[in-house]
DNA sequence: TGCTAATAACCGACTGGTCAGTTATTAAGG
DNA sequence: CCTTAATAACTGACCAGTCGGTTATTAGCA
């Protein structure tokens, strides 16, 4: 051992979103409960009491993780409902186009699947989920599917449900990836089931005169 | 108190089936891992230690949960599905239907959300709801679509997909009520939202010249 | 430029409480 | 009166959150 080696180096200023990084892989992969301070704390390479100088609570760093690193993507989608302007048939390929993309290449998909699994346990932790997330882009897209009635673009109905229609699958696919495919069953291919999806809902959707 | 009255009663024959019931309570309300043995023991009336005359552990009390509360519901849908004569679309609004009525007056809902919330640090748990549940009820759905398929009644694509569009929003359905409305979300209309997908979705599975 | 407080970032052992599973003991019931 | 269902006290492991001590870094001074 190097006796001159400093032991730890303070660095104020990154610590936060180390901890916050190691918090989401964690988290994703143990769930709430059963993610250990201890472990997100070797992981962003402090000691446990450290993660107490930036956190107030093990829910508060979930808010923190919640904060920084999913909710920036979703925003990007609502964004993109509510900004867009052509008709309804392009904005439902963008938005299930980037939306596949995200949930390909974030932990979304596993935190949500947390959210879900512990919302009882940890109200808090669902309420956080839903007032920034869901309940934003819910809003978004039944307001878009809303507006394309008013254009008679989109058939008569619930514009919350065909909302839920929409996104379901995609949400189902990625519970199967993380609850089942581990202990041996067929994945779906996120690619197929998206482009499948969208035009059987389409064709479901759309009123009868309009364009395709 | 009566000092003539008997601590306890004997009832070898009585006990599991009163422990199972129990045991599917907490696990609905709780998840697997916050629910405490304590707890069910008390709602089965008997003490901690008699759980373990019955069941060796607690990832076996939810073995005998899922095989005796769970599945008999979801192989009658499967017997459903594979033994239907008629057109697709009758099939599917009957399946539809059928299960609209199970999520509504069981605990089933409240058991899958479970198995997603701890099916990684339960691997076992989600094992059992794959294999005895899940996995039959897959392959069930794909084969009546694939052979409706062969018979022209529905366009291509793949049917393991089209299984999953189908079911997904009732899941999520489920899912909504039990993660968000606790926490102040407004819940979907399981009825609505049944009538309102298999209208749309069988608008955008049935080939051009199926009647309806 | 070096030396020495003073500051605060960081550590890690500890606490208080929880809970799955065990066991010594009791009493129901043939 | 003897078998065994059932109890209730117990054990050992685990973990979120705390706190007194330690060390890196900086500010003050020569």
């Amino acid at each position: 051992m190097d006796p001159g080696a400093p032991k730890f180096r303070r660095r104020k200023a990154e610590r936060p979103g180390e901890i916050v990084a190691a918090a989401l892989a964690v988290f994703a992969e143990k769930g709430f409960a059963a993610a250990r301070l201890d472990e997100i704390a070797a992981r962003a390479g402090v000691s446990k009491g450290a993660l107490y100088l930036y956190f107030e609570t093990k829910e508060d760093l979930f808010r923190a993780v919640v904060g920084q690193a999913i909710a920036p993507n979703i925003a990007a989608v609502r964004a993109m409902a509510e900004a867009h302007p052509g008709p309804f048939e392009d904005l439902l390929r963008g938005v299930a186009t980037q939306l596949a993309h995200i949930v390909g290449v974030t932990r979304i998909g596993s935190v949500a699947k947390m959210v879900i699994g512990e919302a009882r346990n940890f109200p808090e932790v669902a309420r956080v989920w839903h007032d920034e997330l869901v309940a934003h882009a819910l809003a978004a897209m039944s307001g878009a599917i809303a507006a394309a009635q008013a254009r008679g673009e989109v058939k008569p109905g619930d514009p919350r449900v065909y909302a839920l229609q929409l996104i379901s699958p995609m949400l189902l696919a990625v519970i199967w990836r993380e609850t089942f495919v581990p202990v041996g069953a067929e994945p779906f291919d996120l690619n197929t089931l998206v482009s499948q999806h969208v035009e059987t809902i389409l064709r479901g959707m759309l009123a009868e005169g309009a364009s395709t």
